[in-house]
DNA sequence: GAGGCGATTGGCT
DNA sequence: GCCAATCGCCTCG
């Protein structure tokens, strides 16, 4: 499990710490190969405008999880660092619960169980309920990454604002990644 | 109260 | 490569 203070840090440090690092929701997952920084003062953040009803999580305390809908049908999960950002879980690596995943996401594509943050959070039943929801407690459980891993560095994906920013962070060369890193 | 749109995905051309 | 699906949230009137 990793430590609390982890989360205590600007969300780009965090970003690239994540890589290779294990998430489990009620044991199923792996490592993370993917991930999205948005900081505090970010056009493209949705703590820009200030609080709201949905992204209010953003401005609790760092080490929980802030999940929200994306365009009316997916969830996309982050994880809330300090001060006011979070980062964007865009990709894992699929190790634990392959049949789960495999049942939840309705193919047998490896490669397509968790490869995206909609992807990975059907795979993990992730949904609004475990907006807020701690991450150092059941059912989440992090493990720190098993080995050093090549980390890749880019601009980010699918947004509109600060669109040359370059917070998106992934193991170089996994084939698990929702898009590949221009070399 | 109405209108527009998004940190995406999957299927079809 | 293009486009529809689908809806809660935010902005504006």
């Amino acid at each position: 499990m990793l430590d609390r203070t982890f989360f205590e840090r600007d969300a780009v440090t965090v970003a690239r710490d994540l890589i290779g690092v294990e998430v489990l929701v009620d044991g199923v997952g792996g490592p993370i190969v993917e991930t999205e920084a948005y900081d505090a003062g970010d056009p493209a953040s949705h703590s820009f405008h200030g609080p709201t009803a949905r992204n209010a999580v953003l401005f609790g305390p760092p080490g929980h999880a802030y999940i929200y809908r994306i365009y009316g049908l997916h969830w996309c999960m982050n994880f809330v660092c300090s001060p006011v950002s979070a980062v964007l879980i865009r990709a894992i690596e699929p190790r634990h619960g392959l049949d789960v995943m495999a049942g939840r996401r309705g193919t047998g594509s490896v490669r397509l169980l968790c490869s995206g943050p909609g992807r990975l959070c059907q795979a993990l039943a992730v949904d609004h309920g475990l907006d807020g929801a701690p991450i150092d407690a059941p059912p989440f459980d992090l493990r720190a990454a098993d080995a050093p891993r090549s980390v890749a560095v880019g601009p980010r994906i699918g947004i509109s604002k600060a669109v040359d920013t370059p917070w998106r962070f992934g193991e170089a060369g996994s084939r698990f990644l929702s898009k590949p890193f221009a070399p």
